[in-house]
DNA sequence: GGAAATCCGACCTATTGAGTCCTGTTTAAG
DNA sequence: CTTAAACAGGACTCAATAGGTCGGATTTCC
């Protein structure tokens, strides 16, 4: 339906609420999740990915939390997207998957046109970076 | 997840099937449906959501089928998704239904970012017609 | 040692997408 | 004037995904 999810949604807000303050500071994800009133364990497990994407760090223990691991100018909203949803933002799904996932690959007639499309979305969705959603 | 549904491609596919032959030609559902192997069923459901947004003009009865009701270049493709989709491609929830359908609404600080988003997003699907995924 | 945090996989459930079925109605052809 | 080929459209099933939850492990500060 040509919708963002909410892990994307939950994920962005985060990373804006962290790029709000300055560097350095960390942030648990219960004090996110209560203060924008997301599911905490939900808004977790998308830190986690954030963090094995080197997109924020975080730090264990008690006074542990994470902390943008760049500077918000130099987080692609296309690559939080990424990171959430284990693939790129694709309009179509041959393009996310192999050629053999749609069976009317052969017959397909849209596929290049819809490549235009492909294209500028994603041109649309790297030029977007944190800074800009602030 | 950012992903047109098999029911837009399968409309794109059959528009563009029409395109290609000179306009007033009629074609059935079923030839479509043959010709690219796509579920009879439910590519009339198609069409006829089709048929009731002036795209396409049916004709009943034996000899009948479906036609292009508007020059190839006169049919965006964002129309056609509002069409089958019922609705307008939307980024975020809260901007395709109402403002009380997200329960995060209030707290949520990345709305009108992404509003930047949908408009780049529906002035890419405006300018791209029929015409152009022939 | 214990509290507060991240980590991570497994699980559950509601919603949506994709597809099917069935019964109409229309209309050209024979 | 009957029949077959088409559209019309609601109801339904099935499968996949999204959204959310749980339980337990690990790390680290006090
Ligand atoms: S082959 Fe065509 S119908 Fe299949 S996913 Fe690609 S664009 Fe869509
Ligand atoms: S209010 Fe925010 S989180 Fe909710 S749908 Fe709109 S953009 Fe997404």
């Amino acid at each position: 339906m040509l919708q963002l999810s909410k892990k994307v949604e939950y994920g962005l807000i985060a990373l804006r609420h962290m790029a709000l303050k300055q560097r350095g500071q960390v942030f648990t994800a219960k004090e996110i999740a209560l203060e924008y009133d997301l599911p905490y364990d939900l808004l977790a497990k998308i830190l986690q990915k954030l963090t094995r994407a080197n997109i924020v760090v975080s730090t264990q223990g008690v006074r542990g939390g994470y902390a943008l691991a760049q500077r918000p100018e130099e987080i692609q909203v296309s690559h939080v997207i990424r990171t959430i949803e284990d693939e790129k933002p694709m309009i179509a799904e041959c393009y996310a998957e192999g050629t053999d996932t749609c069976s009317i690959f052969d017959a397909c007639t849209i596929r290049k046109p819809l490549g235009k499309v492909q294209r500028n979305l994603e041109s649309l969705l790297q030029n977007m970076t944190i800074q800009e959603i602030i």
